[in-house]
DNA sequence: CGACCACTTGAACTATCTCAAGGACCGTGG
DNA sequence: CCACGGTCCTTGAGATAGTTCAAGTGGTCG
C-alpha cells in the first residue's frame, strides 16, 4: 500500500506537485494516471481583480484569490450569493435557471479543465461523483445559514459573521483564542451587497466594533482580531 | 426498445406503479429490478401536520404534502431555509455542520429507504449520483435566489415572490395569464419566518395585495390569483 | 497640486417592527 | 344551542433600525 503510494506519487505531474488543490480540492480524488491524463486537458491561467469569469461550461480549481458570485434584481439591486476562496472548485454540471455571474474580486490563479472530461470521469468514478456531490452540499449549507443571516440578524450580528468568515477562510485551523489579522478582499460595497445592506451602515458597524474593542481596523481593508472567540459572541448564532 | 420497456413495466412493484415519485422524483432513475431491490427495503408512512421529521439517516421520497426547513439563531428567532412540496427528494448522504429541522407543514405521505442503500446504488449507478447532485444544484440555486430577496427586496416584493412560489408548486405547468387559486400551506408565521419579515408586515402586505387587486383572499389560507404573470411583476427581478 | 475614489460620519427620513386592541373561527363543555 | 377560551389573523399607532442624502476625510495617481 505504502510503495503503490510512492509510484504513484512519482508519476504525478510536475504542474500538480506543488498544487493545493491536490490536498483539499477536487484533484485529492485523483490518482496519478487520471492527474496525467487531467494535466493534459488543463490549461493554468491567471484573471486580475475585477474580471468576470464566464460561466463557458469548464470547470476550475481557484487556486488562489476570491470570487464572488452575485444575483441582480431587474432595476440593478445586487445581492452577493457566495464568495469562492481558494482551493475551491468553481464549475458546475447543470445550468442554473436565473443566471448568477461569477467575478474575480482579488487577482486570481486558476486551474481550468473541459466540462466533458470531469463529467466522464465522474461516471467513472463514484468518490468523484461523492466529491462533487459533497462539495455542494457543503455551498448549500453555507447559503442556509447566509439565509439565517440576511432575514433573522441585525446589521451588527451580520458584519461580526462576516468578519468570522472571512477571518475562518483565511486561516481555517487558527487558534480560536489567539488573535488573528487578515485583509477584507472586498470594498465596502461588495460587503454590502453580500450582508443586505448599505455601505453607510457597514461602515457604522465596523466603526462600532472598533470603538467596541472587538476588532482594530489597521488599514481600512486590513483588519484584525483579538480572537475568533470573541467575533463569534457577537455573531448571534 | 418499446418491448424491453414492457417487461420492466410488467415487473415493477404494485406499491410504485402509482407512485408520483417514480415520474418526477428519484425513482424515475431506477429500473424495475432496482425499484423491486429497494421497495423491499422501503417502509411508507404518513405524518401528521407538525411533526418533526428526524434527520435519522433515511432517505425519503415526498409523496404528498409539505416539509419545512427551519435554521435557529441561539435566541429563538427563526428562518426558514427551505421547502419541500411533494415529489420532492428528502435525506442528505452528509451531516450539515449546523443542524437544520425538518417539520411537516401539513400531514405528510413519505416513502423511505436506509440511507445505506441508496448510497450503494449512487456508487453502482452513475445516473442516480447524477440525478442526486442536480438535485442538490437546484436547492442550491433555490436558496441562493432566495438569499437575493431576503438580502434585496421589499416587503411587498418578497410576500408576492413567495405567492409565485407557492402557485408555481401548486401546479408547475399552469398558463402563466390564465387565473389559478391554491391554500397556502402555512400560517403568518411560516410566512414570516421564511420571509424575514414580522407576521404584521406579512399581513399588511397580503392586504396591500388584495385592495390592489393583485389577489383575492378567499379563506385566509386560500389564495387566488387573476394571473402568474400579473403578481410575477410585483417580485422585483 | 488637483481630481478621484473608497470610506466615514452626521442628520433627517422611512420601511418595518413592536406593542396593543379587536375580529373571526373552532373545538369544548355546559 | 350557546358560552368559553384558544389560536390565528388583522389593523392601528408609536418606536426604531437602517436608509437616504449630504458633507467631509484620507489616500492614490496622474
Amino acid at each position: 500500500m505504502a510503495a503503490r503510494q510512492d509510484v504513484q506519487q512519482a508519476d504525478v505531474p510536475a504542474i500538480c506537485k506543488s498544487c493545493e488543490a491536490r490536498q483539499d480540492g477536487l484533484c485529492g480524488a485523483f490518482n496519478a494516471r487520471q492527474l496525467a491524463e487531467l494535466a493534459k486537458a488543463s490549461s493554468r491561467h491567471e484573471v486580475p481583480a475585477g474580471t468576470e469569469l464566464p460561466d463557458d461550461g469548464t470547470y476550475s480549481n481557484l487556486l488562489s484569490g476570491v470570487v464572488k458570485l452575485t444575483r441582480n434584481l431587474s432595476d440593478g439591486r445586487q445581492q452577493i450569493v457566495g464568495f469562492h476562496f481558494a482551493p475551491d472548485f468553481l464549475g458546475r454540471p447543470f445550468e442554473a435557471k436565473k443566471p448568477i455571474r461569477a467575478e474575480a474580486l482579488t487577482n486570481v490563479a486558476l486551474c481550468s479543465f473541459p466540462r466533458a472530461i470531469i463529467d466522464r470521469m465522474a461516471n467513472e468514478m463514484p468518490e468523484l461523483a461523492r466529491l462533487l456531490l459533497k462539495h455542494t452540499l457543503n455551498e448549500l449549507d453555507e447559503a442556509r445559514d447566509w439565509m439565517a443571516a440576511l432575514g433573522r440578524k441585525t446589521a451588527s450580528e451580520k458584519v461580526a459573521s462576516f468578519l468570522l468568515m472571512v477571518a475562518r477562510n483565511t486561516d481555517p485551523a487558527h487558534h480560536p483564542a489567539s488573535p488573528i489579522s487578515f485583509d477584507l478582499p472586498l470594498t465596502r460595497t461588495d460587503i454590502a451587497d453580500f450582508l443586505g445592506l448599505t455601505i453607510e451602515t457597514v461602515s457604522r458597524e465596523l466603526s462600532r466594533l472598533r470603538s467596541d474593542g472587538t476588532i482594530r481596523i489597521v488599514n481600512k481593508r486590513q483588519i484584525s482580531l483579538a480572537s475568533m472567540a470573541q467575533i463569534e459572541e457577537r455573531c448571534g448564532d
